[in-house]
DNA sequence: TTCTCAATTTAGAATAATTCCAATTACAAC
DNA sequence: GTTGTAATTGGAATTATTCTAAATTGAGAA
């Protein structure tokens, strides 16, 4: 697969939103960047130290803000894991997410149509999911 | 299987209190007791309201203490779903939980060992799992 | 272009779950 | 019974998030 331009993504950012009615300001579209370029599952405390190199005076209340309306236009994922702050996460495939317990970072695993059906077969009769959460916590050795 | 009688489930929890050194107080029985009487994965303000039937000037924040202690010692399982309040649940089998978007009602899904082998195998190679989380929401038609 | 006005952003207050703290109470061992 | 530690307690503190009300923005109307 090609993987996506930054013209067609900035176009699927553009048609979302005003598909809801809403406005691609330059705060919300910031915010979507951020968690483009670097897709290690940010808090809104992170998006905001981040985004806050390219318009310094954004707040914390804007990145909330923008951040609940990214997900409203499934333009992001938010990701949570105990009680630990929200995260944000811009891949939209059906994805399960790990947790290495030693370094806390967390690495998405895509799963393919044929794993979906495995796991929704877990359920009994009468059970009809419309969504799913899978979270791993172990230790992640990586090449 | 047989089930569980009063007293084997009283003297494990002796048991798994006693081995790390803690004591097996009125206030953590009860706690434990409420638990087990309705497995319905109530929050700690749901606990308190139960417990004080029992105990009626225990405090919230020794329904917070008692919860932790008995998820340290293996008797009690924290459950967390998005950012609601943390729900507690005796079931220490593995398993993964449903949440009805209807009622809110969630319900154990127990999960057999082939299953839970099944789950691991999503994992690719240098990932090592020591835990998992699966959460179904959906709705549910139970007869 | 200027005007208008709803949408958006903003700072700071409020909220809610949970944890912390310092004082009291309980209780097992001596 | 005294002592010493663990546990409980009420209330303060913390922290992520949401709310509020005022200021700003910007798209479309005039
Ligand atoms: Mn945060
Ligand atoms: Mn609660
Ligand atoms: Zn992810
Ligand atoms: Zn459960």
């Amino acid at each position: 697969m090609h993987s996506k331009t930054a013209d067609s993504l900035q176009n699927k950012f553009n048609q979302k939103l005003l598909d809801k009615g809403l406005r691609p300001t330059k705060q919300r579209s910031c915010v979507y960047d951020v968690l483009l370029q670097k897709k290690d599952h940010p808090t809104a405390d992170e998006v905001l130290v981040r985004v806050r190199k390219k318009l310094p005076s954004i707040s914390l209340a804007t990145v909330y803000n923008c951040l609940e309306t990214l997900v409203d236009c499934s333009l992001v994922k938010q990701v949570n894991m105990d009680r630990s702050p929200s995260k944000y996460c811009p891949n939209l495939t059906p994805h399960a997410h790990f947790r290495c317990s030693k370094t806390g970072r967390i690495y998405d695993l895509n799963l393919q149509e044929d794993e979906i059906n495995q796991l929704k077969e877990l359920l009994p009769s009468g059970f009809n999911a419309e969504n799913f959460d899978l979270t791993f916590s172990g230790s992640a050795n990586l090449p």
